[in-house]
RNA sequence: GUGGUUGUAGCUCAGUUGGUUAGAGCGCUGGAUUGUGGUUCCAGAGGUCGCCGGUUCGAACCCGGUCUUCCACCCCA
């Protein structure tokens, strides 16, 4: 007896609705990076594991899939080691490759490895799944796609300033109106750091202050207490703690608190030119927002931040994600090379759109017209129809089998068909043909060797 | 990785302190309707109660383990 199959903890099959919505996100961010002039690539979904490891961190490290290498790989392992029963000393005796992460890093070492073949500054995009050993959760899976457009070789601003036009360029198509942009700046927090002296714990401080909108402020300073950051330290980064008013506004106020501190002053300088740039050129659905919490990414950010979050009302992580990393080449070998760069969370855009009913209905009809079969002479001229349906664009299809006509009007009505063309004995003979409005049930006479008449008013 | 939560028909869910043959709505199949779907009426099919083990005369129900779902951490798209 089969047991019931099952697939893998956080992994999904989609179904022919699904990945008609999943295309249409894909198509339109696919058209605005290109718009952009972002140019695709792809890399290989697992990369070997020196590449991957030690990117993201030691959480990171710990959510990467490790590949068991192939053949007797565990009688090559020496006995200490074997023995040790130490998981950190055996994987990398045992797996030498691993599922990709991000598209970030394998972009990174794709640049590193084709720098000769690549004209600087390059645009490029990606769109293909990571795979994640997280515990999955909603909108959090272990296999998601990633969509990434990313720009190295190039240092000017007016990077960020594309990218914040693009964001609100994707989500304004797809309908996903109000969306936040929230921007920060790595030079920013190290300024803070630096002035209230935590440089040294800059990384504990910013993950600390990332939480003030989930656990207060209360929680972030104790959190800032138990790192080892003190009270006068605490006390001296209070203000922002309660940053308002409009962006410019915060940007005054991170001024007063960082004019000390020269890496801090040029992050805010940076923010600034954004926000005045933006706010010249208009978005046309998302609003941006400088938020001085925002700390993801550090690993490997070194300016900007960003991060797109849902509608208010959506209870969802982020849907997208970036920054600019000065180095990230530098530890493949190629030194300075900026880049800077944005991701869209596909899976987590859907179940938003899902969420708001943003997917156009025309995304689930597959078939425009259906013929119904009443038998072998009379489908044969419903497959001549169907045949200069189909040259002219339409999605047309003669029902298979000469089934009852309630069951083949079922299957269209159950499918969602527009219009139902019947060309039975009688049809066959005057050489016409009878279409049916399934919205409607008004039906109307068409002459056979004119489907012209019929085929112009399903364009219009 | 830590703590909690969920699982009964294709779907959404009932199911009493453990007690014959586990139910409903929707969907599905057939018929009322041999050239017309949606509404209506009638009939029918479909379940090893997530899986494995234990307690019991007896388990969907109690206990243990495991898988899955969702939630809070951690982290992230």
């Amino acid at each position: 007896m089969p047991q019931k199959p099952s697939i893998p903890k956080g992994t999904r099959d989609f179904s022919p609705t699904e990945v008609a919505k999943r295309n249409h996100i894909i198509q339109t961010i696919k058209r605005n990076f290109e718009c952009y002039g972002f140019q695709p690539i792809e890399t290989p979904s697992f990369e070997n594991s020196e590449t991957l490891m030690g990117k993201y961190g030691d959480e990171g490290d710990r959510l990467i899939f490790k590949i068991l290498n192939s053949g007797d790989f565990i009688s090559k392992v020496d006995d200490v080691t074997y023995s040790s029963k130490n998981s950190a000393s055996l994987t990398p005796k045992i797996s030498e490759k691993a599922l990709r992460y991000d598209l970030t890093v394998p972009f990174a070492r794709y640049v590193v490895m084709h720098q000769n073949e690549i004209d600087f500054p390059f645009k490029r995009y990606q769109i293909q799944p990571v795979w994640r050993a997280d515990r999955p959760q909603k909108g959090r899976f272990r296999e998601f796609y990633q969509c990434d457009a990313d720009v190295v070789g190039a240092k000017s601003l007016l990077q960020e300033i594309e990218f914040v036009q693009l964001y609100d360029a994707v989500f304004s198509d797809l309908g996903l109106v109000g969306t936040t942009i929230k921007l920060n700046n790595r030079k920013v927090l190290s300024g803070i750091a630096e002035v209230i002296g935590a440089q040294h714990l800059l990384i504990d401080f910013t993950v600390a202050l990332d939480k003030l909108d989930k656990i207060g402020e209360e929680g972030v300073k104790n959190e800032m207490l138990a790192k080892g950051i003190s009270e006068n330290a605490i006390a001296k980064a209070a203000p922002l703690f309660s940053m308002n008013g409009s962006n410019l506004e915060k940007l005054e106020q991170l001024k007063t608190l960082l004019v000390t501190s020269e890496i801090g002053m040029a992050g805010v300088a940076e923010l600034q030119r954004i926000v005045s740039q933006i706010s010249q050129l208009g978005l046309t659905s998302a609003k941006m927002d400088i938020d001085v919490t925002l700390a993801r990414g550090l690993n490997y950010y070194t300016g900007a931040i960003f991060e797109v979050s849902a509608p208010d009302g959506v209870k969802m992580g982020s849907i997208g994600g970036g920054g600019r990393y000065d180095d990230l080449t530098g530890i493949f070998g190629l030194k300075d090379v900026s880049g800077v760069g944005i991701s869209f969370g596909l899976d987590r855009i859907y179940l938003v759109m899902e969420e708001l009913g943003l997917f156009p209905e025309s995304l689930e009809r597959s078939i425009e017209v259906l013929c119904i079969n009443f038998g072998d002479d009379e489908s044969i001229q419903s497959l001549k129809l169907v045949g200069s349906l189909r040259a002219s664009g339409i999605k047309a299809e003669v029902y298979p089998s000469a089934a009852k006509m309630q069951k083949q009007m079922k299957y269209a009505n159950n499918r969602d068909i527009p219009f139902v063309v019947l060309i039975g004995k009688q049809e066959l003979d005057n050489g016409t043909f009878i279409v049916k409005n399934m919205e409607s049930g008004a039906q109307e006479t068409y002459q056979f060797n004119n489907p012209d008449i019929f085929i112009k008013k399903l364009g219009a």
